[in-house]
DNA sequence: ACAAAAGTGTTCGATATACACCCATGT
DNA sequence: ACATGGGTGTATATCGAACACTTTTGT
């Protein structure tokens, strides 16, 4: 009996404050009708991160998002139906594709990560692991870029960093900290909401990269 | 043609201030005669860290020893016989322990990581991102104290750190950094080598722990 | 006595944190 | 006019970096 590999994801995203994952729910043995994380077999031809691209793809119509190797877990009995490698990775998707992603399959839904269900296999460990692992780059990355569209507020950032971290962040020192990094073009244009009108900013991934080059990290 | 799982342990010591890796010469084809990251494929019922542990102890002699996942690497084409994913590891042995692992087997020797020899694979790639790991490790953790025996001066720790980190620390600032974190314990002992003789210290895992518990970490 | 490594404090700049009020819009 | 979220500066504490001399041993 060989042993199969397999990719699982774990995929995030931002909902009106909330930090949310997709789950899909099983519709054979075992675990049916229990919650999982995507995932599937590693096809002969692709790499690891190809694979992990075309479940994405499947599972939520979704391209082109940050997707990050995680972990790999193969305790011998983690499935019941014999010997299983599974490469973990995690996905950040922003709002606006995530939407579409939820809809697609009937049996695929967003799952705050505080109220979620009992999982499928050792899928609870990946998640914390997951978990653990978006909380530690949010601080030393630009990772929560990711979960935003291409414009957004800085108010919609700090509520990123706010859902992600489960702490309230000093609004003043949060905007000096984003600031000095020097990383955000402010656009000419405003959007309203309730007050204030708040200014439009988009990331500007070249600035990071200089950035980068010089080992400057972010400092939160 | 199932994919067949290994794993490859990227091996560090220190000897004499200088960081090292060991690595095993290949008897057989493809890459006959280069020298490779020892490993071997996972059995039918060990777990991905017993499969390093056991590959570990069977290339080295070696037991007891800090080892820690790093990536998995599955490029269709990464051996010439077929498909292959490697779940690779690093592990750090102190120089005591190093002696006997090299010596054990004729084909295996350790190699300082600033002079090794062309690898065969995809091993280079996976050596480089496990010093690039180690370097990170080090500034937030207390891996460094993994590559010391039991008992270890002051100078033997600046040591390693500059051995890995590729530059020169201060003395001063060293030693105020790693007091303040309170996890090292004097003993009544002290060595001579050259000059003043140095007192010896040993890692206190259990104020470390405590230490981890709040969060507290390295300052480097 | 001298060579060789051990040991020890202070100053300064940078960074993180705490904290409160006015502004622009919609209703 | 009032409710709602947007936007802004200063003071203090903490941390990291730079820097030089004395001490203890072996030869």
């Amino acid at each position: 009996m060989p042993i199969r590999v397999t990719v699982d994801i774990v995929i995030f995203t931002i909902q009106s404050g909330d930090l949310q994952v997709l789950l899909v729910r099983r519709g054979i043995e075992p675990y049916k009708g229990r919650w999982a994380i995507p995932g599937g077999f590693v096809l002969e031809q692709e790499s690891l991160e190809q694979a992990a691209l075309r479940e994405l793809r499947e599972e939520t119509g979704v391209t082109d998002v940050y997707l990050e190797q995680l972990y790999s877990f193969g305790d011998p009995k983690r499935d019941p139906r014999g010997r299983t490698v599974t490469v973990a990775w995690f996905a950040l998707v922003d709002a606006e594709r995530a939407l579409q992603a939820g809809t697609d399959a009937a049996e695929a839904r967003w799952w705050s990560v505080q109220h979620r269900p009992p999982l499928a296999f050792d899928h609870a460990s990946i998640l914390d692991y997951a978990l653990e692992r978006l909380r530690n780059k949010l601080e030393y990355t630009t990772v929560g870029f990711q979960l935003l569209p291409d414009k957004f507020t800085l108010g919609d950032l700090q509520k990123v960093y706010e859902a992600i971290l489960g702490r309230a962040l000093d609004k003043r020192n949060f905007r000096r900290k984003i600031g000095l990094l020097g990383i955000l073009k402010p656009l000419d244009e405003l959007r309203s909401e309730g007050g204030r009108p708040a200014r439009l900013h988009r990331f500007s991934a070249r600035k990071f990269e200089k950035l980068k080059d010089k080992g400057i990290l972010f400092p939160f």
